[in-house]
DNA sequence: CGCATTTGACCCGCGC
DNA sequence: GCGCGGGTCAAATGCG
């Protein structure tokens, strides 16, 4: 399947609403990557946004979603299988029309990664460059951009900035091809995290929003330290939280949904919500699975 | 004043 | 080589 395409992305979902009679919200997509730093091709991930506790079957399943872990830092444990993963025992998800929702991940396309392969020209380089093309503004810098492993993820929002504990400084917007919505560019205001995250509103859906990461926190949660305020447990350089705040329109009241709707059906007593300052802090002894944890609960994911 | 946002210019890769 | 689209920079501006 080609990627990074959104209305793609949509069509998928919608292909897989088609065959399983739920909603857009709550489709299940496939994961991917072809980039040479994300050494597995692709791979299903669950939808968390209709996990109601009627929903906890899905992750009792006999075949629960395989580990994501082309996109996950290099911590975690790889997964023997790196295909696409059959999700249509998960893709019977009832449909959750109104809710928020978080409805997939997935990693950049290869031809997007090629176009992260920015050098860092050095001081020669750029003479040379300038000399060579009348730069009018030579002065400006050739930043390298890293392969950075990215993961997104389909929010059904009023606001496009999701909230999700971290300070972000955005630092540009550009207009999207056949979309009357523009995709906003945000960095991590930390000076020594280069994370980054685009939103972007769906062209066929207003209400989606589609919020993709790049790159791995090097510090903690400003808003949400991991472990907790108590613990002293340092966040792993290779931790995302997810949104947790879910606007509506007029307020925004709806805050972690998928978090109290989770924990019944992840049987949570772990780095889910501890990452995120519930619970008692035990983080000392919970292995860090980065982003994954955040993700996936201990329960449902497959190691090694 | 410090920080965030806006926005036009610029850079780069890719396809033709 | 050129145009296009995506991504980034940085000056100007806004705001508390």
């Amino acid at each position: 399947m080609e990627m990074g395409n959104f209305k793609e992305f949509e069509e998928q979902i919608a292909s897989y609403n088609n065959t399983t009679s739920s909603s857009l919200s709550s489709g299940i997509l496939d994961m991917w990557n072809t980039s040479d730093y994300c050494d597995k091709s692709s791979l299903g991930f669950m939808d968390l946004l209709g996990f109601d506790p009627a929903y906890s079957f899905l992750f009792n399943s006999q075949s629960p979603p395989q580990q994501p872990s082309s996109v996950f830092p290099s911590s975690l444990p790889s997964t023997t299988t790196s295909t696409l993963v059959e999700t249509s025992e998960v893709l019977n998800l009832p449909a959750t029309p109104n809710s928020s929702s978080i409805s997939s991940s997935w990693a950049e396309p290869t031809s997007d990664d090629q176009a992260n392969k920015l050098v860092v020209k050095d001081e020669e380089e750029k003479e040379e460059l300038c000399k060579s093309k009348k730069q009018l503004k030579p002065q400006k810098k050739y930043q390298k951009r890293q392969k950075e492993r990215r993961f997104a993820f389909v929010t059904k929002s009023e606001v496009d900035h999701l909230e999700d504990g971290y300070r972000w400084r955005k630092y540009g917007q550009k207009a999207v091809k056949n979309s009357p919505f523009p995709r906003s560019y945000y960095r991590c205001t930390n000076t020594t995290c280069g994370v980054k995250k685009r939103v972007e509103r769906s062209s066929e859906d207003s209400t989606l929003v589609v919020t993709t990461y790049e790159g791995q926190h090097t510090h903690m949660n400003p808003v949400m330290p991991r472990g907790g305020v108590h613990s002293g447990y340092q966040a792993n350089a290779t931790t995302f939280n997810m949104p947790v705040q879910i606007s509506t329109q007029h307020n925004q009241l709806q805050q972690y949904p998928y978090l109290q709707s989770l924990q019944p059906a992840f049987n949570l007593d772990s780095s889910f919500v501890h990452s995120r300052g519930f619970g008692t802090s035990q983080a000392s002894r919970i292995e860090d699975h980065g982003l994954l944890q955040d993700m996936v609960p201990r329960d449902v994911r497959v190691e090694e």
